[in-house]
DNA sequence: TATGAATGAGGTTTCATTCAT
DNA sequence: TATGAATGAAACCTCATTCAT
């Protein structure tokens, strides 16, 4: 039983590390397609990034879309599960739209979500199928934000939620890949600087 | 004499037809380009396009990327040159914001603008510089417009030109992927909506 | 309407010429596939043969894999084909047999029997299918040549047609790499020999 | 002396142990090759088949095409040793060919001799021609098997002895790959109806 | 002016092989 | 003795580009 358990022990290990590994490679992926797309960027850029060479890559993923396809899901539930968490968390009016801001542009998540917005266009029908699922969850999460902050009497009542929930992710989507690569503060400068600019502007006169 | 002319007008009518051509693929190139992408889009999709076969670009372009490099210059050419006729037109205040809008979304720019704004990333260092001067210039005159829309009191004075320069860019832009080879119509409304939404929220209180 | 024939005829001209290229690439994958095996035998095996690159095989099939099968696809046809004229063509005992002999290692087909024969396994499901359809008929019109030989008294009646057929095919499929690549005259000797070494076995004793 | 007499039976032990997974591979090396041809087949083929991993294999061969010419050395002695006990075996007649069919197909060798009928022109020159002489005393046996059976008057003396020991192979090697991997019955069968439909055909008449 | 055919550079992918552990 | 991880050569394939016609 003793060795039982040895060999346990060594086979998580093993395993753990091999994911550790796999997570390293899928970051590096989500890097590169966020920063020249998922046509632009080959196999030997992601290999570069990694001290690798292109075909090693095969150990890990079986393609290079497959690996665009997992960058994508998890992207995609990432950004499904954070926003569960945060619609659960107790916080209203603009501290709620901000927190989503933030969410959105969470440095752990950035290449990720920048990845999947610009690439999933390109996945085969039905990994895009899965995805668009997701993201429309999300999407509705984020109306339910908006709503919540007319609610809170903090936006304006005769803002539509759902074109705003879509200006707001065009908005931060497009902002992504200048920010990707780039140290932290910046983007806590740009997350501070979108709030501001766009909350006063939906914010209700006569306040 | 009279020969001479006559040859002179045919071939002043073969020029035309030349350009016409010419023009048509540009517009072939930038549609394909804003709509997979400058390395997703290949010669066949443009040349399938013009019922052509890829070859024959050839005759008319030096290569797929001195197409890019054409459609972007004219897009950013387009959008400086439109934006001055529209600064010297006497718009003001609300007006002047809507046009400037409607200037970027125009129909005739859009496939241009689209290309532009996905691939200017991808073009060799000097044509780069080329386009980022245009933009540049277009991007000063947007924070003009804002600068004018703040004295004319219809946006808030708190709000920096720049940056809301910026993140309309942004919003405009991100938006292009999913107009192109849509009818006007849809444009139009979207344009509409995108003055509904920002607006008010620009727009100082207590108006 | 002069120009619109005139250009038909071009148009047969070229397109004649296109088919001709595609058999004369098809020759020569059949040859290489019947030699060296499907896997062994690289794209540059192919295209050596020809005098042209790997890459531009794919003007004219979409992949090796296709090749393959367009090679069996015919190869398939065309035993199919010859050996219902072969039934239709009033020919009995020994010569029928001599005949079907003859045809199934005939030097037109030669190449195509023996790819089809020994690589049909490496194919895709559906591709299979279809191409054992074939053979299935081919084989059922083999059946048919032993019972018309006993019949017609050239071949003892305790031999199970079935099986005779699947010998000679079996016989004939495996000779057939060893022929690929030799003069004719080296086929048509083994051709009569196996008739000779074949026929006097199955002859009814007592004859 | 008496560790020096244990370290031995030790040493002995470990290597019997080592030469039985050598062999094991060596099955499933010849297996896989008979089945899939020699490249087609993967390292990882004949690993999965043995629950190891593709570079395991290593410990025990040189290389995938040593493990071939391993397989096919031992498959061409195995062939020419058993063929020499048979010949001094005292058989004559029918029994003599039966025996022989019997022996080629034999469940043990059934493998070992598939893949060398099939893969041995994959392999370096030096090993082909030490294979090539031992196929030689092989068919040469065979021929004398065809000899003695048109001595002993069970085979028509019309028959040439070399055409028919060249047939006979071809018929049976090309029947091996629908044998491996099958009940040894189907096997059996297989023989018994091959040397029945084989003998009546070469049986003189009169007899 | 356009095209059919070919090219070659470069990309993705496979896989036998190596080696530290 | 076996393996996980990596490698690199070589394969398949794509596609921008050329050029004779």
């Amino acid at each position: 039983m003793a060795i039982l358990a040895e060999q346990s022990l060594q086979t998580n290990y093993k395993v753990r590390k091999q994911l550790k590994r796999r997570n390293e490679i899928l970051d590096a992926a989500a890097e590169v397609f966020a920063e020249k797309g998922y046509h632009a960027a080959t196999t030997k850029d992601i290999a570069d990034r990694l001290g690798m060479r292109p075909g090693s890559l095969y150990y890990y993923f079986e393609s290079k879309e497959a690996a665009l396809a997992e960058v994508c899901r998890l992207g995609g539930q990432e950004l499904v599960d954070s926003m569960i968490d945060l619609m659960d968390g107790g916080l209203d009016g603009t501290d709620l739209v901000r927190a989503a801001i933030e969410l959105h542009l969470h440095p752990d998540r950035r290449i990720y979500v920048g990845c999947l917005s610009q690439n999933r266009h390109f996945l085969p029908e039905d990994v895009r199928r899965e995805i668009k699922a997701a993201m429309q969850r999300y999407f509705t999460m984020w109306e339910e934000v908006f709503r919540r902050a007319i609610r809170d009497g903090v936006v304006e009542h005769k803002i539509v939620p759902s074109f705003a929930a879509h200006m707001v992710l065009v908005l931060l989507n497009g902002s992504l890949p200048g920010l990707v690569r780039r140290p932290n503060k910046e983007a806590e400068r740009f997350t501070a600087e979108v709030h501001r600019t766009l909350m006063p502007g939906m914010t209700p006169r006569g306040t």
